[in-house]
DNA sequence: CGTGAGCTTCCGTCATGCGGAAGTCAGCCT
DNA sequence: AGGCTGACTTCCGCATGACGGAAGCTCACG
């Protein structure tokens, strides 16, 4: 039989969809623009296969290619990437009362979904004089290290929060809990107080981040809200009401029953299992593992 | 002789990629979500074909699967939006200033690029008791018809510029400009002013758009930013000194080098656009890290 | 002027993407 | 019930169009 050519060893048997997938997957947030050879290098693919999906792709405008010749993604992708329902879409309805926030508490302000074991920001708004923070919109981090992650993961199927307890959980900085006992404590006493606090899991600095669910129509907890200031500028307990407050609006928007009842507990553990099945909250299934 | 199948009518030699594209492309502002058949049809690929490419890119995260069986624009595409150099990370650069400039001034506040004969809304903070304008992030419009657009179209390449004004000017609103000689006027005179004025041409609304030209590192045009007030609310000429200090400020940060100069005028056209070969006058993308 | 790196074009071959067809499943109408 | 429609999934043989090698092109550099 023919020998099987070098085949660089890890890519083999690919689509000619994964392939132009395999070039966009070549853009990061620290290569934001690509020579077409380095793109080629990177994505594993020929020098005259590139050539021509980079052509295609520049055609329909998922990339750009700026006067020094070197490709970056296109705005098309930035118009399609503000149609995910709960992406963009999703800012747009939290985001007046976000600012408002912001404005209460002079904190950086997030909103952040869950997207597979991670999360990803989805509106992040910095405040001038804020310590600095790594939550860009679109960025992706584990749902560990982050205040709004671990709400995320607090409030989650318990069948997913075991299967993410069970990888490796990576270690940013000193302070990120990296033990799945501790962590499992941890998450269950945001569970019951309805809040999350983390100092300092992602970033070394001195950063405080305190985060809440947020709920939508069936009360499943549909993203999170966070605030993130400097540790030791204010008691961060300050914080909780505002917040809070903030989260039961912006949940009344989405249309959460819960956050229309008069009085009711910020936590409200779904634990009760009375009633309603409500499905588990399958609402997104994770894929290839 | 073999009788072609009939092939449709109008799809024909595809790509294989240009299939994978068709299908992301069916989804629009007013299309969050589609069934597979949906997705089939609109794109012109037949049902099998369609099964196998949306599964590729719902595997890759492109497009996410709701309980409900609906296809949506997944997070990954967000995320990957999130890298345009005139995009999102110029929104970085820009928002502490656009967020200012919204409270000083309680408008809504657009920050805004141009792609092809369009202008692509990369910031779109919407004043709560303001009017409800069309310009959500990622919302593509006609140069013409926006505030932001004219601005975009009054600093760009005179080729460029009567290469827009030859194609037919849509009309959304009687207060529209669609006549070619018409907008040369005004757009002569956003040149010289520094400011494009548009009142109610996209919404029939009484909406008044402001605008001005944020500048980049060779004092070229990278982006407009604009206000939008219900007209009648205020003196329009009010809000330009606002508007141009702020505009000078974030030029400043995008490292315009009329931004430093003790005095300048807001105008000052660099008349001619292309000229030194010198290679790599984008890349403003700063920290991160 | 030689060299090398990056980019573009061309073309023959064969892997591979395509679509017809058959098989599930669920809802709806008679 | 029974049959019907419409949506989704799986399978497979065939023709096609995607692939990659190779050659040509354009710079920048020494």
């Amino acid at each position: 039989m023919t020998v099987t050519p070098i085949r660089t060893a890890k890519n083999d048997r690919m689509t000619a969809g994964q392939r132009m997938l395999a070039v966009l997957e070549v853009f990061g947030p620290d290569d934001l623009s690509l020579t077409l050879s380095e793109i080629s290098r990177r994505s594993g693919l020929t020098l005259s296969t590139t050539h021509r999906l980079v052509g295609e792709l520049r055609d329909w405008g998922a990339l750009d290619r700026a006067i020094d010749g070197r490709y970056s993604i296109g705005l098309r992708i930035l118009e399609l990437g503000s149609l995910t329902p709960r992406g963009l879409r999703l800012r747009e309805v939290a985001l007046p009362y976000l600012g408002d926030l912001q404005h209460a508490t002079n904190a950086n302000v997030h909103l952040a979904v869950r997207d597979g074991h991670d999360v990803i920001y989805v509106e992040s708004l910095l405040a001038r004089d804020c310590v600095r923070v790594l939550s860009r919109i679109g960025g992706r981090w584990p749902l560990h290290a982050t205040g709004t992650g671990q709400v995320l993961l607090a409030f989650a199927s318990p069948e997913f929060r075991e299967e993410v307890l069970a990888t490796k959980l990576r270690r940013f900085t000193p302070r990120t809990i990296t033990d799945p006992d501790k962590l499992r404590r941890v998450l269950a006493e945001v569970r019951q107080t309805g809040v999350a606090i983390a100092e300092g899991q992602l970033t070394p600095e001195d950063a405080l981040a305190l985060a809440v669910p947020l709920r939508g129509p069936k009360d499943h907890v549909v993203a999170a809200m966070g605030v993130t200031v400097k540790a030791g500028s204010v008691s961060p307990r300050a914080l909780v009401p505002a917040l809070a407050t903030t989260a039961r609006a912006i949940s009344r928007a989405l249309g959460a029953p819960s956050a229309n009842s008069p009085h009711t507990q910020t936590h409200g553990s779904p634990a009760h299992g009375g009633g309603h099945p409500s499905r588990a909250a399958e609402s997104y299934h994770v894929r290839s593992a």
